[in-house]
DNA sequence: ACTAGTGTACTAGAACGATAGTACACTAGC
DNA sequence: GCTAGTGTACTATCGTTCTAGTACACTAGT
């Protein structure tokens, strides 16, 4: 399990961990069935407090990614693969229009703001596996 | 004044403000030693509480953006815009940053990324004036 | 049965952002 | 001088997020 919490990212804490397990779901590194990490092994592992944890697994019960299989855990629902694809790519638009529509705001040209955009991309992709 | 805030931007009022202002000064709407409106004009006008307004311009003063004149109100300080100008570029790049990490993170693939960001690029230059 | 591990629920408190209201020193305009 | 408008400071309250600690029902493994 390879998480990245970023405290200062202006998401709470719970809301990137629901993330990046929609992400990783998403992604196929997560499938169906298959148990995800405890509240208290991630917690341990992120040095974050489990209702931190356990409130994210919620919501995530809620968003039907993740199913509880008594006394042993959550493992991925069944199904929570293409409903998981789909939305990534809202969240990941959403974020990036808000963004987008802030620099606009700026007044910055629109030629400095493409290139600061081409930038960071080819950085990305630079460091994208 | 035209302002836009979002309450649901993850950044905190005030500090959509300070930033607001910044590209204002960096963008040449609001030039050195021009007048800024009053708290509480700012407040009724955004439907704001006067104290975060007086927050954020407590912020811009102690960045040197704005200087106060008393009994009369806050001005932009000399020298602001070049300041602001540098500062807007760190901002909106370090957001976009944000962004394109998180995405990097949601093993999408580089190829759908780019498209996506492509799609978001050309709409804010259809809409930008 | 016992133990250790699951998720879940609850109370309490700290920190932060925002709101609400009040008070004060200052200045421009009359 | 008086009034209305500045910024500033202060206390109090609320909601959210996160932390802290405890308790409970359940299950796998022995």
């Amino acid at each position: 399990m390879f998480f990245h919490i970023d405290p200062h990212n202006g998401l709470a804490i719970y809301d990137q961990i629901v993330r990046q397990i929609k992400f990783a779901v998403a992604g196929g590194l997560l499938k169906s069935g298959e148990l995800i990490p405890s509240v208290r092994e991630l917690a341990r592992e992120l040095a974050i407090n489990p209702n931190t944890i356990a409130r994210a697994y919620r919501q995530l019960q809620d968003d039907r990614v993740l199913a509880a299989v008594r006394g042993t855990g959550l493992e991925v629902a069944t199904g929570a693969g293409e409903r998981c694809r789909g939305e990534r790519l809202k969240l990941i638009r959403a974020r990036l229009r808000q963004v987008l529509a802030e620099a606009r705001q700026s007044h910055l040209e629109v030629r400095e703001l493409r290139d600061i955009v081409q930038q960071e991309l080819k950085q990305i992709e630079r460091e994208g596996a």
